[in-house]
DNA sequence: GATATTTGACCGGA
DNA sequence: TCCGGTCAAATATC
């Protein structure tokens, strides 16, 4: 078992170390402003290797991974919609019995989790950090052990008018501050019409746009800027 | 006035 | 007991 064990942790690690190689070719791509076709084939090839190596993960580890961070949910679809899964808000169990909040805890761990990093150009570092299509709101903030950087927590405008539970937290990389780790937990189930990216299938899918949407997009960068960035600038309406 | 952000306090899990 | 995540009052902006 070992064997089998062994020789699939060296596809592994081979998947991983190609990925990365890949992503430095990106990365030099970037820098020089290269062809859009010859990035969207990089970027390919990453998400290529990355599945791979998810796929030899999931397959040797079933159900047992103590990392659930990352791609919880996420390259297997989305599981359930948070709705089903996440009854009454805390703020609305305020008379209720303590069995209740701790159900409420439970159920939120449950939520869908997973991670991007995404790269900011010197452009949206001063604004803040990237916009992923949907209407965020901030409703904290806190320093991290260990962290340089205060990590940043934001739950979808419609939560209470579309009873959407998604939320995510923004957290800038100490090693490079031109990288932002942003994790996802929860779907949006709300509908809104200026929401130009649907829910993402798949974290890889989702970093390729949000890396893409990064560049364009500057509206609620602004509106997410103030806390990471400085201050906030603009309040979006 | 409506809506978003800030920030201290609270709560639950490890 | 510590730390991360969330709440909610105060404040700011439009």
């Amino acid at each position: 078992m070992e064997h089998r064990g062994n020789r699939e942790q060296g596809t592994l690690i081979s998947e991983l170390i190609q990925g990365m190689e890949l992503a430095k070719q990106l990365r030099v791509h970037l820098d020089t402003a290269s062809s859009a076709e010859s990035m969207d084939l990089l970027v390919q090839k990453i998400l290529s290797s990355y599945e791979k190596a998810l796929l030899i993960l999931q397959f040797s580890r079933p159900m047992s991974m103590g990392q659930p961070q990352q791609n919880v949910g996420a390259t297997s679809g989305v599981p359930e919609s948070p709705l089903s899964i996440n009854g009454s808000p805390r703020s609305d169990d305020l008379d209720k019995d303590n069995q209740d909040t701790r159900d409420v805890s439970k159920k939120r761990k449950m939520l869908p989790r997973w991670t991007d990093h995404v790269r900011v150009t010197s452009e949206n570092l001063l604004e803040g950090t990237h916009d992923d299509g949907y209407s965020w709101r901030k409703y904290g903030q806190k320093d991290i052990l260990g962290a340089k950087y205060p990590r940043s927590y934001y739950r979808c405008t419609y939560r209470h008018t579309q009873d959407c539970w998604a939320t995510k937290q923004v957290q800038r990389s100490d090693e490079d501050p031109t990288i932002f780790e942003i994790t996802y937990r929860g779907t949006h189930t709300c509908v809104h019409g200026n929401q130009p990216v649907p829910p993402p299938a798949s974290p890889e899918k989702q970093e390729y746009k949000l890396t893409n949407l990064n560049t364009n997009n500057n509206q609620q960068l602004q509106s997410q800027a103030g806390t990471l960035g400085g201050r906030r600038e603009a309040s979006q309406r």
